[in-house]
DNA sequence: CCCCTTATTGCAAATGATTTGCAAATAGAA
DNA sequence: TTCTATTTGCAAATCATTTGCAATAAGGGG
């Protein structure tokens, strides 16, 4: 159903790239790793928190170490509040999201955004390593009729 | 050459906008609709403010007001601080930018990005009132050398 | 031009997300 | 098991933004 899928990654698998990193594998990183792979939609941190026995500096920490080793991407829907999900191997994570501005219920959106009009902006203005930020916002369809 | 313009709005226009609202027409408005006609580019709360003289707090209340109005835009550049600039008159202000990681230096796009795709994911995800969020990150010229 | 009512301002304190300092706890190598 | 460099928990600090409230100013009416 859904255009975005991970392959739900087994613990194994994310334990050993966490340990690639040269990085302790700590009850906390673990646990945020289950968490993550357990939802697909993007999370908070406070959302993840609340679904753990740690400390929310310590969320914070871990999620900006896993993000910082491509295990984890950052979304910004623009409401003051940064949302993660969790990457597969070899993915730049790179989709989009459509977010209802009524409750925030969130559709994962494949990629479909063409590049080429990045590369075109890219070569009009002498900009390099361009990259894009796309997310799309209405109203879902329970709260449409509520 | 930019190619996002404002006609350039003289200000007893802007004031005559703001009266229609019912609203009361001081200083500090004034002066933030100064400080937005002056620069044709998105402006923090705090660069706004440090142009002008008067408290944050209502440099942060006026913005919200204007935004209100239609006045001003709110733009979202992922880095937890809001920009605005001024919309014309009849405007949606609906454009993107092209936004350097190192230096921050902004460049107007004009729209470009097809409603097309918008509209079909509204439509095969049952989301109505759809709007969207795009923003071009990259290097500019000057940074790239550095 | 002055007065009066109400919208606005300034200031300080509150919020909410996220970060940071530091001492106590712990993963993992020896 | 021991030892040391990482991490964690906790509390306090930041940052952008908002809010309560008393003092002040805008603009209609006289």
């Amino acid at each position: 159903m859904a255009t975005h899928t991970h392959p739900r990654q087994n613990l194994a698998d994310l334990t050993a790239r966490l340990r690639q990193h040269a990085q302790r594998i700590t009850g906390p990183r673990q646990l945020i790793l289950e968490v993550l792979r357990r939802e697909d939609h993007p999370l908070t941190a406070r959302q993840i928190h609340g679904q753990l026995d740690c400390d929310l500096a310590t969320v914070y920490r871990s999620l900006r170490l896993l993000e910082e080793m491509a295990m984890v991407k950052r979304f910004d829907f623009g409401d003051g509040t940064a949302r993660f999900e969790l990457l597969g191997q070899n993915d730049d994570g790179h989709h989009h999201h459509l977010v209802c501005r009524e409750c925030s219920t969130v559709v994962e959106i494949g990629e479909c955004f063409s590049g080429n009009l990045e590369q075109r902006i890219a070569r009009e203005h002498g900009f390099a390593d361009v990259s894009h930020r796309l997310e799309f916002f209405g109203l879902c369809p329970d709260c449409q009729t509520a």
